[in-house]
RNA sequence: GCCCAGGUAGCUCAGUUGGUAGAGCAGCGGACUGAAAAUCCGCGUGUCGGUGGUUCGAAUCCGCCCCUGGGCA
């Protein structure tokens, strides 16, 4: 029986196509490791695969949350363990694909066991925020939680708010927490993973060239149809790269061009953020640095049939 | 052909009276255990169009040449 399968890499990498290369392969289920492909509504601008591509094999944990919905990595997780109960009665070769390197560090690391935080202390930590400025609110949270402080980085916001409201609704300190993370649900020595790192050029020119191809499949649309529920821009699900640039196009304070441009930017962007977490915290994953999928599907595949 | 205005970082441009150059954007490096396509930190990457000359010293002054834009023919 071959072993789950896990797939990194930067947007517009060929993750998807390798996974479902493999799958067909295999006899697998393509699972889904991207925070925005996750959302209903999102299928052209966060690139998940077709309805065609979905039939070819098996899919999980695309387009299952509504885009109101408060989701994050621990749902995920928990996601995940389903599907792969699933997969396993069913006798699936799980190929976890995605671009988002928490949901792969939560399942090869573990994740802590911290209980969800009510919205209520969650508004309070912003509210905090707001009132004491950044420096006071990291202040604040040295005073409370001296242990976790010292540990971040007091000129990031999301950090320091999360930090403040662990230890407000938990009485316990993130650090902690971390420290009673329990066994990951899917060890590196468990798996085989692969994270692409194809040549920046090659995918600066087909990051450019696939965002025209969503505009020319409706990404416009797409995003006047969200536009139109009229939800909270701030939620997590408003954010896939290109909404906001879209978005401001459509409310008539950009041009297309310029949305595009921007769109472009932010793309190149994400994806050298995701090459420097695969570099860095990714270092014993196999590397997969080319671009051509016939080769990375040899590769792959006489990697997986070996032992061990 | 002549007259102007320009040629400085990948792009758009600054650069006082000569002292081997700096901004924005782009780009690059990094952090990251529940918003992670998020959030945050760091870094100028340069034959100053070319070539002679003046000078202790030239992006800066002078000559010639090349290129771009505009005007006159």
């Amino acid at each position: 029986m071959t072993r789950p399968i896990l797939i990194a890499g930067p947007t517009a990498s060929g993750k998807s196509a390798l996974a479902l290369a493999l799958a067909e392969r295999l006899g697998g289920a393509v699972i889904n490791a991207d925070s925005q492909q996750v959302y209903a509504g999102w299928r052209i601008l966060t690139a998940r695969p077709s309805p065609d591509e979905e039939a070819r094999a098996p899919h999980f944990l695309y387009g299952h949350v509504a885009l109101a919905a408060d989701y994050s990595v621990g749902a995920w997780l928990a996601d995940l363990a389903r599907v792969l109960a699933d997969c396993a009665d069913r006798g699936l070769v799980p190929i976890i694909a995605g671009g988002t390197g928490l949901y792969f560090k939560a399942l090869t690391e573990g994740l802590a066991p911290i209980p969800p935080i009510p919205p209520a202390i969650r508004a309070a930590a912003e509210a905090e925020l707001e009132r004491l400025g950044l420096a006071g609110f990291a202040e604040a949270l040295s005073a409370r939680d001296p242990q976790t402080a010292a540990t971040l980085d007091r000129a990031n916001p999301a950090r320091l708010l999360r930090a403040w409201e662990v230890v407000e609704a938990t009485g316990t300190g993130l650090t902690a927490w971390h420290a009673r993370t329990p066994l990951p649900p899917l060890a590196l020595d468990q798996v085989d993973a692969f994270a692409l790192t194809p040549p920046r050029d090659w995918l600066h020119s087909r990051c450019d060239a696939r965002f025209d191809a969503m505009l020319a499949e409706g990404a416009l649309d797409e995003v006047a149809r969200v536009m139109e529920l009229g939800l909270d821009p701030g939620l997590p699900a408003m954010k896939p790269v290109g909404a906001p640039e879209l978005m401001e196009h459509l409310r008539g304070e950009l041009t297309l061009a310029e949305a595009a441009a921007r769109a472009k930017t932010a793309t190149r962007r994400y994806a050298k953020r995701q090459l420097t977490w695969a570099r860095n915290q990714m270092f014993r994953w196999h590397r997969l640095s080319g671009h051509k999928l016939a080769e990375n599907l040899a590769t792959a595949t006489e990697l997986t049939a070996k032992p061990g």
